[in-house]
DNA sequence: TGGGTTTTGTTCATAGGTGGATAATACAAA
DNA sequence: TTTGTATTATCCACCTATGAACAAAACCCA
């Protein structure tokens, strides 16, 4: 069981500026910043690997995202704002993002009956389909990386990053 | 010593969409596409937290970074690839982002003697003072986050992450 | 019932970022 | 030397994302 993990290949050069600005910066906490940056670089890291899988079928992240959260709400119908608070975006960028949707085919815009400021964006067939044909493609060539860790590892870091976030939310 | 961590607020209706996500596609593993959002999640509020202290200076984070990995270098002396490589941004970026820099007097530019299709990029005295006084308040506002955790939950985290890099890279 | 305040979705100007083409230089091999 | 290939920095066209401003509709409360 090993207790230090050596620092993968390509960490190796930050983590060495990392060291030498602290060198001379004796006030900077170097692990923090070294946790700063890991968050950045396997981010990247992550949102490349899945540009790669939806670049083949012309999709972005975002819009994969938005259609992967109309896919999981009830009717698959959301309205655009929820939309911005599921993928973080901001409302002016789900406007973009949709009229491009709508343009394919995937999701369609109607009139809410209830609230007329409201429209109501249902996920479309074509939208459904390329979720169901994109998510497993996603599991095997991104999500399996997290397979280097073994169960116990998983909890652990899914405890200590939500711990992390608890943090950032106030 | 809690051994599950109750998920933050802002991250509960996420979590609960992927679950439903989840449930119509049993193929998806959920912990897998949990931990995915939350690196997502967590590197945007980190970026935004960033980028709250940045502007009160009228720099972005990628900027800061370039001159934060001027400072680290020996001579304080880098060429534009280098610096595409520890800043993880394009050399197309990193030209106009010196453009900047050049023109607000943080860094200069100078000939190299020895290839002469390079360029040093030399950090000026004002970019060093601005490193200076960036760095202990990002300290402060961004990184006394992780504070949350103890010290042998900061080393996990460290070691469970580099895991997941070092499985990113090949 | 009115008046102001909120919320919703959209538009617009602009900033930020990328890939591809380009020119200049270095290097390697015949 | 010459010739071809690699590398370096830059420029350009294009795409993505954001914040501010806006109009329309809903809400709230005296």
């Amino acid at each position: 069981m090993n207790k230090t993990q050596p620092s993968p290949p390509c960490f190796l050069p930050v983590e060495e500026k990392i060291n030498r600005v602290c060198m001379r910066l004796p006030c900077a906490d170097r692990q923090h910043v070294v946790l700063t940056q890991l968050f950045k670089h396997i981010h990247g890291r992550l949102h490349e690997r899945m540009n790669v899988v939806l670049r083949e079928h012309n999709v972005n992240p975002v819009s994969f995202t938005a259609l992967t959260m109309l896919y999981s709400a009830p009717d698959t119908v959301l309205n655009p704002s929820d939309l911005a608070d599921s993928t973080g975006e901001s409302r002016a960028n789900v406007t973009r993002i949709c009229d491009e949707l709508v343009a394919r085919g995937l999701l369609s815009r109607e009139p809410n009956a209830e609230d007329r400021r409201r429209i109501d964006l249902r996920l479309a067939p074509d939208g459904s389909a390329l979720v169901e044909a994109l998510l497993p493609t996603l599991q095997s060539r991104v999500h399996s990386t997290y397979n280097v860790l073994n169960t116990k590892e998983k909890e652990q870091l899914e405890r200590l990053m939500k711990k992390v976030l608890g943090a950032l939310d106030q």
